[in-house]
RNA sequence: GCGCCUGUAGCUCAGGGGAUAGAGCAUCGGACUUCUAAUCCGAGUGCCGCAGGUUCGAAUCCUGCCAGGCGCGCCA
């Protein structure tokens, strides 16, 4: 349990035992006790706790808040942990704590280093993680780009909090698209020859398919001996593998990293559709109507029943999703998640009544839905169209902004909000920009422990500083920040919002930056120095850890 | 017509039952003989889209409306 979850408990079971000594006396009369809650007020001249306690009950055992609450403080503020105790506002009780349980803090930072904060809501559960998962016809766009900064976020701080997590895109490498895909590409590569040669009217008109072509040309010798038919197959298979290569490289140059390319034409080879189909059947979820057959998606919600094999015999995109939520249960994990665009929306309640087709809990399958990033170049919106050809790639935003400043931007905002991201703006504004801000401080740290270093002064354990010499109010407010730090990331994974990491950087940044200008570490008389730098390590070990969680980088020096 | 998301400071966005609604950017004014000025300190700005309702208390929950985005195929 942190640091912070113990104070709040210990604090409400205070609260509980004051209630029920006031019963005992007769000065209320009994009732049931609610849940107790503490929180931190957000303006520090409420104290480090406050609770709410009075205002619940009030109404209930006929008191005025102000008076409940002046009772309840009356036992409470004899308690040695508390310093003092204050009613205030309509009847809230304001806890003010001595100052030892911020030493603790410091032992559970220094005690756990990039594994501070960690907790065990998932209790090893085995979720899936989701996303990304586009086309493989075309490269990263910047719509991609925020749901792998987002997902790979996500995928680090479920893994902190517990769940043995796994992330994975889905390749869709066995849809007409990929048809679409390989004609395009023939067609460029006839046209090396031939520069007469017709383009499909549906194909991909983007350059890389003719940057595509010539590597074809100079790649695979003996292409050009196939027959036409073999040539449309190579076109598309070999032309899917490297546009996959692609797009894997360019998420790693984002740092993002997945654990399963998942292929489509797997769940194909495999006649995972046929077997699904069976399954489903023989549970009566399916029925026969107009010469299609149709899946009782209804039965679980939906709002209409979904087709799963066409009157001509053909399956529908729905039959492979459903065969590959099948496998991934099949793979073990209970819990699967889903980042998809806004268009997606209409597809939950379908791939929600699968699973529990299949036998699982309505809530085995979570799907998020991650809002567009509306995407400017000087105010004015940039069009996003693979069939136009014309995009932003991933490649580009990271040369263009940098790779650590667009994660961050991607991540810092929540996953509901509907982003404009100015590229011109972004671009212009990278030294002001918030990441910069964050690595900053982590950076300021790195040159006083180098120095430190370099006077022979080593930083001290935890247990050997006079934690009593940490006074300053930026100082509190330091080990306060730290503090909160493994709530936030429960509430992070809980609320699947790992814009609450980007923020908590952000303030853990800023308290630090005011201290770096108001405070000296070095240079001070030695006991001062020792806690300090102690203070500012346990503060760079949880900079680093949280850019960690976003995959960004924390730097020695900037 | 139905469904999902959004509407908060000049701009981009947090906050999603509690106390005086916040941050960054932008604007203005200050601060470097000392650990990195990519920093700090100070200043201003809000019918929280509109109207009702629930509550001791509503930006937050409910209903209706307005505006924007995205969906609503035997397309993927």
């Amino acid at each position: 349990m942190s640091v912070l979850a113990r104070q709040r408990q210990e604090l409400a079971a205070l609260i509980r035992s004051a209630l029920g000594q006031l019963m005992a006396r007769d000065e209320l009369p009994p009732v049931n006790i609610p849940e107790v809650t503490l929180e931190i007020p957000k303006d520090k001249a409420h104290g480090d706790f406050a609770s709410n306690i009075a205002l619940v009950l009030a109404k209930q055992v006929g008191m005025k808040p102000r008076d409940l609450a002046g009772k309840i403080a009356g036992i409470l503020s004899t308690h040695q942990y508390i310093e003092k105790v204050e009613v205030a506002g309509p009847g809230f009780i304001n806890f003010f704590l001595t100052k030892q349980w911020l030493y603790q803090v410091l032992q559970a930072v220094e005690a756990q280093g990039q594994d501070y904060g960690i907790a065990d809501c998932g209790q090893g559960e085995r979720l899936l993680l989701e996303f990304v998962s586009a086309n493989p016809v075309g490269p990263m766009n910047v719509v991609n780009a925020r749901a792998a900064a987002v997902g790979d976020t996500l995928a680090r701080i479920l893994a902190a909090v517990g769940y043995q997590v796994a992330t994975e895109y889905y390749v869709n490498d066995a849809g007409v698209q990929t048809e679409v895909f390989g004609r395009s590409l023939l067609a460029r590569y006839r046209q090396l020859d031939d520069p007469s040669y017709p383009f499909p009217e549906d194909g991909y008109p983007g350059e890389y398919v003719v940057e595509l072509a010539k590597r074809l040309q100079a790649e695979a010798p003996g292409f050009g001996q196939m027959d036409e038919a073999a040539q449309l197959e190579f076109c598309r298979k070999w032309g899917i593998d490297q546009m996959i290569e692609w797009q894997k490289n360019d998420l790693l140059n984002f740092n993002v990293k997945f654990d399963c390319w998942f292929r489509e034409q797997e769940l194909h080879e495999a006649n995972a559709l046929e077997s699904i189909i069976q399954l489903l059947n023989s549970r009566g979820f399916l029925y026969e109507q107009e010469g299609a057959l149709w899946f009782h998606s209804t039965a679980f919600g939906d709002d209409k029943d979904r087709v799963i094999v066409k009157s001509d015999g053909n399956y529908t995109y729905v039959t492979a999703d459903i065969a590959y939520h099948h496998n991934k249960l099949q793979r073990g994990f209970t819990k699967l998640i889903d980042i998809l665009g806004p268009d997606h929306h209409g597809y939950i309640g379908r791939m929600k009544a699968a699973v529990q087709a299949l036998g699982c809990p309505e809530d085995t399958l979570e799907i998020l839905i991650l809002q567009y990033v509306a995407l400017l170049r000087e105010g004015k919106p940039v069009k996003m169209s693979k069939r136009a050809g014309e995009f932003v790639t991933l490649e580009e935003l990271v040369s263009e902004v940098g790779r650590d400043a667009a994660r961050y931007f991607f991540v810092m905002r929540s996953l509901d909000s509907h982003l404009d991201f100015d590229l011109t703006l972004a671009a212009q504004q990278s030294n002001e920009n918030p990441v910069y801000y964050i690595q900053y401080a982590h950076a300021r740290i790195s040159s006083i422990m180098g120095q430190a270093e370099q006077q022979g002064i080593h930083v001290k354990p935890v247990a050997e500083i006079d934690w009593q010499v940490l006074d300053h109010e930026l100082e509190i407010d330091l080990i306060k920040k730290m503090a909160e730090l493994p709530e936030e990331l429960v509430e992070a994974a809980k609320e699947r919002a790992p814009h609450r990491i980007a923020r908590y950087a952000l303030e853990l940044a800023s308290i630090f930056h005011s201290y770096y200008t108001h405070c000296h570490v070095l240079g001070e008389q030695e006991k001062i120095r020792d806690a300090r730098l102690a203070l500012v390590e346990c503060v760079r070990t949880v900079l680093r850890r949280v850019l960690g969680l976003m995959g960004i980088s924390a730097p020695e020096r900037m």
